[in-house]
DNA sequence: ACAAAAGTGTTGGAGATACACCCATGA
DNA sequence: TCATGGGTGTATCTCCAACACTTTTGT
């Protein structure tokens, strides 16, 4: 009765999109080095871990976003199951299997996650599973281990496609913005020109955008109203 | 090193949507019973089973849609992985586990996939996962094991989502039929009537549905123009 | 002739796109 | 006064919704 079916480790990997202003970045972690002797060069990944004991599989995303952020309640949303058994085997990802699971030819299906953070409210650390951290540019990201590629490429499209229909997005703006700030940020996750003058009409059709009885100040321009988000 | 990580079964279940031209259905099983000597009255279900060794998720869905249907090459979608803890914890589940699961207490996370097939190419059988097979209209789906009634509620929605975006649906629908034939099943789908001539129109602006020159035969009123679906 | 479904066009409103100039502030 | 981004309106087009009658076939 056992043998058929697949001893399968079930991890869980999000990709942590994050604003700075300017660009959009992406989290990645140098996956942690093997244990003593051991020597591997380290390899770039997208922050993830196996599934715990009695961990549901949002719990287990969001507890890899607060290991690495110290954040909670932050926007994470699973968006797709990859479980092809080649995902895992290419001779690149050998090694470090080798190094560091109890059972390297296991098959591993990962549920993906992503999740957007405000860049400026974190400093993210090293944790149980992340030698080291560091953001890059949505435009930079070099191989990564595994499939991590692939998983960004289709977490891009998801963000994307709600980003159009104007669902998320606003939280990676700070408190308070303007209207230009948040043309910037749909300008750079679509990766094309918006007109100004239509993208404000639109934004301010929305009722989870509410205008402040403030301005931008310290600006060496004439200072942008002010407006916040209230999730609806 | 072992210990944190959960022992995790992974199993694939699919929810599958049939249409005979008038009801939109749901193909459900009887779990298989136990062996020997433990009884068990049986339980409604999705079909579903546990992934197999170096079997991809997709390969699963596949397998579990032939056993059942013979049919390969069927529309089919992942659509969402469910993984609370708790979704297989309810009493009414825990003496079917307990005669099927080595493991009757591990997690046990799904991944859900749809499908869409037409009944008449459909004879389903038994198979190693089921002793019975058994269509069931949309609007009668009784009370099923586990969490499978919110699989089902959020198959349905995506499947609404793609339908109303005209992306899928034609599957469903013999090689030649007529608009009204398409109309039918939207609304079925849909769950409401739709103006014929604005749904006419929508449809023979998709290029993916070509006109032929041939008409309904032995029908008892004004014959239609028969459309092929040509997925792009 | 009747029953049954096929087939067909127009109008009005909403939403998207394209497009160019003046304004307020700090340096 | 200049540089920088803030702020604004109109015309056009496309898409969607509402709506009713005539046509073709089999019986």
């Amino acid at each position: 009765m056992e043998s058929r079916y697949a001893k399968i480790n079930v991890s869980v990997d999000n990709v942590i999109f994050g604003w700075d202003g300017e660009h959009l970045n992406i989290l990645l972690i140098e996956q942690k080095r093997a244990p003593k002797n051991v020597h591997l060069s380290p390899r770039l990944a997208i922050p993830g871990d196996l599934v715990l004991v009695e961990e549901g599989l949002d719990d287990a995303a969001n507890r890899i976003l607060k290991e690495l952020t110290k954040l909670e309640g932050i926007y994470l949303r699973q968006f797709e199951a990859f479980g092809d058994p080649s995902r895992v085997k290419e001779e690149k990802d050998q090694d470090w299997l080798k190094a560091f699971r109890e059972d390297p030819d296991a098959h591993v299906i990962t549920v993906a996650y992503f999740s957007l953070v405000r860049m400026d409210l974190v400093n993210p650390e090293a944790s149980s599973f992340a030698s080291n951290t560091l953001w890059v540019e949505m435009h930079n990201i070099p191989d990564l281990a595994f499939d991590h590629n692939r998983i960004i490429d289709k977490a891009l499209r998801r963000l994307r496609q709600n980003v159009e229909q104007k669902s998320i997005g606003f939280e990676l703006l700070p408190e308070k913005f303007t209207l230009t700030q948040i043309q910037s940020l749909y300008e750079a996750i679509l990766d094309k020109k918006l007109d100004k003058r239509n993208f404000r009409k639109s934004i301010k059709k929305l009722d989870t955008i509410i205008p402040l009885n403030e301005k931008q100040v310290g600006v060496t321009h004439k200072p942008g109203q002010l407006f916040e988000y209230k999730p609806s």
